[in-house]
This record gives C-alpha cells, sequence and structure tokens, in this order.
DNA sequence: ATAATGAACTTAATCGATTAAGTCAACTTT
DNA sequence: AAAGTTGACTTAATCGATTAAGTTCATTAT
C-alpha cells in the first residue's frame, strides 16, 4: 500500500507537507505541491479513509436503517428506490454508505452502537418500527439522524405527503361517480393514520358516508392479507364500487381474489391502489395509484442528513414533504 | 467517546491489558478480565472498528458492487434479493457492507480504488458489465472477489444454473406439446450466451427445428423491449405457440401487448419467463418460469467472499452454481 | 540457595493521516 | 543595522486499538 510516507520519502519532504499539499493546504509552495501530486500519481497513492477517519472524527460514511420486522425491507420495489437514491446522492457529496442492523456476528449491539462502532457520520432511518425501543434511542442520540415517513421529537425527517394523496384518490373516484369506498389498509403505523384520517375527512367534506365495516385492516406489501380483506368486502350485503388497497402490491393480492369471483376491473369493481412503483404502469390494466416521490425522498434524506452532519452547530430540524402525484390508470370505471 | 484508555484508568491496569482482556488474550488474569469487561460495560464501552481496522489491516467490511448500465441496480427484485441476502449472511458472520461504485464525491475514483479507500476486506461483485475495465481491474487485483453469474479466470463465482433452467423450461413446454418455441432473449451477456445455447440445444436434441427469425433480441428488465419483439413475432407469417421471455419483467411487457391483438394466455399464446421473482406468482395468471435461487446466491456469494477473506493462503479459486426450480404456473397451455 | 520457569502484567512501537506549534532563512520595515 | 514579518517547510502529538518484546515477582526445580 503507497503511503504518504512513500511519497514523502521520494520527494524528499516531510508527511506533513506531503498531506497538506494534497489536502491543498496554503503554505505549501505551488511547485512543491505540484512535484508531490505528480508523485502521488505515479505511485498510485490513495488516502485511506480508515487512517483520516480515526484522525478527523469523520467517516463521510453514513448508515442507512432498514429494518423491515417482516425481514424483506430492501426488497420491496418503494424501498429499493429509496435507498438507490439515497445511495445516489449521498455518493455525489462524497460519503458511502453502510447498512446498520442489530446484531453483528457475535458481537450483540443495537443500532446505536452499530452505527457508533462504524462511525458512522449519521443515519438514514428509512423503514423501521419507529415504537422499537433501539430505534428511539438511536433517534435520540448525538448521532445526526432523518427519518423517513415519521417525525421523532426536534429531529429531521422526510414525509411523504399522505394526507393529500389520499385526498387526491378520493376526489378522483368521486368525481367518477363513486359514493361506495372501501379502504383496505395497512397496520396501524403513523402513516396508515393519517392516510386513514384524511380517507374519512375527505369522504365527509364531499358527503360520503363510510359504512363501519368498509373500513378493513390488511398488512402492507402482503397480497394474500389484502386478498382475504377483499374477499370480506364481497361478502357485504352491500358491497363497495370502489376499493382503496394499502399500497400497489397489496392489490395484486385483491385483483386474483375479484378474478376468482369473477369480477372484472373496472368494469364490475374500481380500485386504487397507493405507491406508484413502475410495476403498477406495467400491468394493465394501468393502476390508478398514488405515486409516492420516493426518489426525492431519498435524495431530499440524503442532503439534509449530510448538511446535517457538516454544519451541526448551526442545524434546525425541519420536516420536508416531498409531494407524489396521481397516476390515472385504467382502474376506475367512470359512474353514471 | 469511551475508550479503552478510559477503561484502563478506571482499573488501574494499561491499555494493553484492557485490549487483551477484551479480546480474551491467555495471559491475563481471570479475575482481572472480569473487572476490566466489568468496567467497560459499565462506561458503555464500544470498539472503534475504525481504529482496529488501521491496526489490523482488516476492516469486517466488504464491498457490494452493483453497477447495473441502466442505473437501476438494486430496484429489480432479483437485485435486490441477491443483495439482502448477502447482507444477511455478511452480517451473520460478522461484516459489514458498503456499496462500491465509481466516483465519489468530487474524487474520481474506479472501483478498486474505491474498495481500497474503503478498506474493503473483499467485494461481492453482483451486476456489472464484466467487459468494464474498471471492473476487470477488481477483478484481477489482490483484494478477494466473488463475483455473480460471471467468472473470471481463476477466480470464485456463484452461478445460476443457466443451461440447466433453459433446459427444464423447453423440456416442460415441449412436454405438454409446444413445437413451435420463440425466444425473446436480453443482451448478449455470458449469461444469456448460456441460456441461447442451451435453449437450442434442448430443442435440437428434442427434434425441434427453431426458425431463425423465433429467436428476438430483446433488453433484459424492459418491458418495452420485450414487447416489440413480441409484436415482431406476432407479424410473421407463422407464429410460435410459446413464446420464451429474457426475465419475468419482461414477460408484462409481452403480456400488454399480447392483451392489445385480443390474444389471451395461455388459450392464444403459452409464456413462459426468467428469474421467479415472487411477483410472477402473485400475478394472475401466475407464470410459469424458472425460479434463480437468489436467496442462495447471495449468501453463498458472502460465505465464500469472507471464506477467503479468513484464509486467503489456502484458498482454491472456485465456482459454485447454485440450482432453480421451475415454477410451474398457468401460462402454458397442453396441446393436443 | 540459586537458577529457571511461568503467570500477569507494562512498555512502546505501530497502523496512515492530520494539524497545532515550532523553525529558519529570506525579505521588509524603520 | 536591528527588529519584525512572511513563506515554506518540519516536528511531534494525536486519533483508538493491537501486539511483540520486555519486566516483575512469586513459585518451583536442582
Amino acid at each position: 500500500m503507497v503511503t504518504i510516507t512513500d511519497i514523502s520519502k521520494a520527494c524528499g519532504v516531510s508527511r506533513a507537507t506531503v498531506s497538506k499539499a494534497l489536502n491543498g493546504a496554503p503554505d505549501i509552495a505551488p511547485k512543491t505541491a505540484e512535484r508531490i501530486r505528480e508523485q502521488a500519481r505515479a505511485l498510485g497513492y490513495l488516502p485511506n479513509a480508515t487512517a483520516r477517519a480515526l484522525k478527523m472524527g469523520r467517516s463521510y460514511n453514513i448508515g442507512v436503517l432498514f429494518s423491515d420486522p417482516t425481514g424483506s425491507g430492501i426488497t420491496h420495489e418503494y424501498f429499493s428506490q429509496i435507498l438507490e437514491s439515497v445511495k445516489a446522492e449521498a455518493e455525489r457529496l462524497g460519503y458511502d454508505i453502510t447498512f446498520i442492523s442489530k446484531d453483528l456476528g457475535a458481537m450483540s449491539m443495537d443500532f446505536y452502537e452499530h452505527a457508533k462502532y462504524r462511525s458512522c457520520d449519521g443515519v438514514v432511518i428509512a423503514s423501521a418500527d419507529f415504537q422499537d425501543p433501539a430505534i428511539i434511542r438511536l433517534a435520540q442520540s448525538e448521532i445526526p439522524t432523518v427519518t423517513l415517513d415519521y417525525t421523532f421529537d426536534s429531529r429531521t425527517s422526510i414525509l411523504s405527503d399522505n394526507v393529500r394523496g389520499m385526498e387526491a384518490l378520493v376526489r378522483f373516484v368521486y368525481e367518477r361517480g363513486h359514493r361506495r369506498l372501501a379502504f383496505i389498509h395497512g397496520e396501524m403505523t403513523s402513516v396508515t393514520q393519517k392516510r386513514v384520517a384524511s380517507f374519512k375527512k375527505t369522504c365527509a367534506s364531499l358527503g360520503i358516508t363510510v359504512p363501519g365495516d368498509f373500513i378493513r385492516p390488511a398488512v402492507y406489501h402482503d397480497p394474500r392479507s389484502s386478498g382475504l380483506a377483499t374477499r370480506a368486502l364481497l361478502a357485504l350485503p352491500e358491497q363497495p364500487t370502489c376499493i382503496f388497497y394499502p399500497d400497489d402490491l397489496s392489490f395484486l393480492g385483491g385483483m386474483s381474489e375479484l378474478e376468482r369471483h369473477g369480477i372484472s376491473i373496472p368494469k364490475d369493481m374500481s380500485v386504487v391502489g397507493y405507491d406508484g412503483i413502475p410495476l403498477s404502469q406495467i400491468l394493465r390494466p394501468r393502476l390508478t395509484t398514488y405515486r409516492q416521490g420516493a426518489e426525492r425522498m431519498g435524495s431530499e434524506a440524503a442532503r439534509l442528513l449530510i448538511e446535517q452532519i457538516e454544519h451541526p452547530d448551526t442545524w434546525l430540524p425541519q420536516s420536508i414533504t416531498v409531494e407524489g402525484e396521481l397516476l390515472e390508470g385504467d382502474t376506475v370505471r367512470i359512474i353514471g
């Protein structure tokens, strides 16, 4: 491995001079600096991030936390989009990313300890159980964090516009004549609460009454569970004309169930999804859904985290809401 | 930050003793070791991976390289499954993972330089252009590597059983009476070559003649391109009875195109995919496809890489082929 | 009683890079 | 000419942990 010592010997200067020259310090003669840089290139010198991190107390490495209780965090298209854009933005700003998990090999550590152990300059908490004490500990620690879709007190977060998204969907189907709307929702997280509340509120403001059994619990990203919820809806004496699914993938479970009953979309039943993953627009019929700005959420998360890392003293916690957009597919029939 | 120095002061011993005690060195009196461990716990001591890496020349960090030219490496379900299982296995063995990319912030470095810069103990090359000189440089460097779905000379690799997979699919549709098979394939990588060769060979051995225009080029994971290829096939005077798609996602493009022509699956046209991503089994009709053992490929990649890292002198390059399985969906009609 | 052995530590160097403080010669200022 | 200033370096400490090579003292062997 070529180190600054090798360069210093080759150039006949001290290691300090080499370090300064390579970092553009002002007290190095231009031609010395040039000679040093030339040698560094010739020898194939690469700075050692580890040594630099140790001395500077900055690793230029940020942690990313995906702790889906179901264990399939990054395999969901929505989250992998977020990961991809966090990664891209972080790299653009000179940071690498490392996954933060519980338990590393034999040592058992929690998220906070793992982040410290790896000297992460900050952590993006992308998908997690925000009630988990280990998550709370991390979010309340001295480590800069940015959470996605959840806000901890006095901490920075990136939020998807769940309230407006749901409102847009309800208005969209309302305008197409639907009055009997059923909503299958995911686990009762804060996001879900916002969506349910927005669904109810928008319905109410439009004069739509939603029967209690039109609101059905299911599990996010689980076609089976939304299939069951769909079946329950179909068993009701009076059926909805449009079903809201917790997310695009869940819609697929509903789709199979509807098919099994010989119900065709959108002729016999209208449906809308949520997320707007690329798949939703490849499917036929194209799903009407609300596309969350996953890409922007990821890049904003990385950007804000790094700003916070680089200006810790002047940092003011903030929440950014990233707007999405309604994708008008072919799964909502016009009634009347 | 609590360091071994703090512990050494609290216990009235030298830092060396603390280090040894915490690492279970044999020359520390059991009760001293216990006292030190007790203090470490009480003070909330966490080892510093950075310092340890600097001294030991081992970072317990492995790089993962996903460099899809289309830029959407990890957002594909197949690759995100691999990533997830590489991550899980690496963590189980005490390693963290860091993404390796070209260009980090202002510094421009290639993959090899990036891996060195971060002191990665090894790199899993999961998805890349294996002709890229930067990839070749990394794969031929002194850094331990494991490649997926490609073998560099004298290097370890994990291969998916493309030959057997394709053979299984051809035999499957053959047994159901199909004799006119069309194959839409992806970009001509080594994987594609294997699949095309296996397709042709199996057809030949079964006495099936494949017209030249039944073999169509497209692009992996691109529904649009496979849609176009599908259209071209439908324009032929004599059409196939079964279309092989390059992958499950590409099938979706074909599906839309077939639908547009009023062709129903599998009544009017049979199809098979490749990959066996979870989505393929959620769709209706369930896709007949060959499931690659993405999960095992990822965990084997991590396992072999780490073995290689930990026993560099006795390491013999090897290639492991991970078997997949045919998923019998509902997209192949029985003829006759 | 003296030497040898071994257990239980400590000393000090080291990994690679950064940086505050110091040195020294050349140049200005008065 | 003496004093001050500046430019261009060097010295040496430091980040936190590891480890080869001592050191010390108690115990055992001869």
